[in-house]
DNA sequence: TTGAAAGCGTTACCAT
DNA sequence: ATGGTAACGCTTTCAA
């Protein structure tokens, strides 16, 4: 594989000029150029990445880490940082982190020791020490879908609390008294702040609610079945279930039926995050929507913004730029009763 | 960011022995390599990815080309290769193609002057004889889900023609004799292979089959509603329908409902790749089972495999290693009719 | 066991 | 417009 210095001496020239046409840089006469042009394409040169990213300081490419591609909605945020990766032709460096801390900061530091300038990070296991700690250390960090009150000019995510109560308000306003609700265990805020949000909305009335908590990892298809399993084998009366995901909720759905109950005129059900999913099942999912690929792409242009130095000034931050919220997305697995 | 030098300095060592503490080398003292990685510790010493690089000629990470994330199926390549870059403790570089020549053939690009060895690319729109020269070029490139006879020992795919011949046999078994293909035009072979393979089949049989084809990219739940429309606008008549994948089948399903046809008592659906989805929805879609998690990882080893420069002989390759055997996943939207 | 020094492939500054 | 060359951060002989 041929180097600068093999095309420099190959043209008759200097590596000097050669690096000129690579970049193409000023400097170069015209014929010059052409003649280093034709040369670097018999010889097939090719630019080695790591000796110039040795040489410049500035790592163009954006770094992300993700916890799991097969999420449909995770591989929606990572469609969200590849458009403004693409429109700005940057590269991307993705590490997975399969949801386990360990793998979470390998990946981080992976993308460290190549010096990549922005990332964007989507942490599910780390602590919110360790957290802080790199977004201190790294200026171009930016914490995507997590809120860490401290740093939170550096995160962007879903108001969860409102997203929870959003769900309430709409099956309690449709009549319903008794109601399940399907949480996740796991490290992540995001299932408490959307239970916090149910019980704020909750108290308000006369209705009962049953808390079931599928354990981590379980928020899937199969974990909505478990839990309506559980629900029904533990006697608990609802009419209405609100589920952690849309997947969950499908698959509530899936096990009601499998017990003789319809959806919507038996038991609703409302799901979050508005993926394909819910449009495709019947009935169409009555859900929140969740605007995770936006907040992807801010997420990405903070970062790209943080890693050039700018916009650092505390006093500019506002919570609206950051905060996402959620919004309800009403079809037809919720039925009105009095 | 301290340097390596900055580390020997303030330990008082030289920095050939620091490097030697940063890569577990031997021929380091005890107290010497206690001392050097105290001091690493205190400076928060951060190697340095691409000075490293372009030192050692073996870049230990597998840099991955995809079409796009937002697919499933796409989502489960990654997943796959994922798995085992995990299991050798190794690296991904994903760079994402979006569906165009130029962004592919970018993406395989900047992989290569990043000298990454091993290199899976999932290619969509790159011609078959571009990637040929890519593949005699890099020696470590292999082609996930496409089949190019002339570097087939550097292929990863799946027997579609069987595929379609599988979806064909079944309609055709459970006595349907109008059949409608919904297909996706493209530059790729798989639509093109299952309808050869479908038809195939057809041929050995009485029945009359139309086939409707989607523009590039409709592959999609929309799509597949846009199709069964044409077909109802343009009089075809059908009692099954097979689907180029899940998202058309179950498009497809959703508006023959909304033109109040069920599945399976009016129309049977046949999908392809056996997604979550097809699980999911109602009636459960009867499908064809696409590996397409294996198939990645094993092109991942071979990538692997042959970026070492194991494995190159000719003689050793055996197309069942190579070719993958989809499946006929039996659920409940094809009904036996007389 | 340790260190000096010669690379690795580029870039960028300083001359010419 | 061109070339010489130090420097980037690290690895790896070769001596000591």
């Amino acid at each position: 594989m041929p180097t600068i210095k093999d095309i420099a001496k190959a043209a008759g020239v200097s590596p000097a000029s050669v690096s000129r046409v690579i970049n193409n840089g000023p400097k170069v006469g015209a014929k010059t150029r052409e003649k280093i042009k034709r040369i670097m394409g018999e010889m097939e040169y090719q630019p080695n990445a790591n000796a110039q990213a040795i040489n410049v300081q500035n790592n163009a490419s954006i770094g992300i880490v993700l916890a799991d591609l097969t999420d449909p909605l995770f591989a929606k945020m990572a469609h969200g940082i590849e458009k403004v990766a693409a429109q700005k032709d940057l590269q991307i460096f993705l590490n997975s982190g399969a949801f386990d801390q360990t793998s979470e900061l390998n990946a981080i530091e992976v993308l460290l020791e190549h010096r990549y300038k922005a990332l964007v990070v989507h942490s599910a296991m780390i602590d919110d020490k360790t957290l802080i700690e790199f977004a201190r250390k790294v200026p171009g960090l930016v914490l995507l879908n997590r809120h860490i009150k401290e740093i939170e000019s550096r995160c962007i995510w879903l108001d969860d609390k409102a997203g929870g109560g959003l769900m309430a308000e709409h099956i309690v306003e449709q009549g319903h008294k008794k109601i399940a609700i399907i949480a996740v265990d796991g490290i992540q805020n995001n299932t408490r702040h959307r239970i916090e949000g149910m019980k704020a909305q909750l108290a308000k009335y006369p209705v009962h609610y049953q808390i079931e908590v599928l354990e981590q990892g379980a928020a899937t298809y199969e974990g909505g079945e478990v839990a309506v399993q559980n629900l029904l084998a533990r006697g608990v009366e609802f009419s209405a279930i609100l589920a952690y995901n849309d997947a969950i909720a499908v698959g509530a759905v899936s096990m009601l039926k499998a017990h003789g109950l319809s959806v919507p005129d038996d038991v609703s059900v409302v799901g979050f995050n508005n993926l394909i999913l819910a449009q495709c099942m019947k009935p169409k999912l009555t859900t929140i929507h969740n605007p995770i690929e936006e907040m992807a792409m801010k997420a990405t242009e903070l970062a790209l913004r943080l890693s050039k130095g700018e916009g650092t000034d505390v006093a500019s931050f506002s919570i609206e730029e950051h905060q996402y919220t959620p919004e309800l997305v009403i079809r037809q697995s919720v039925k009105r009763i009095d």
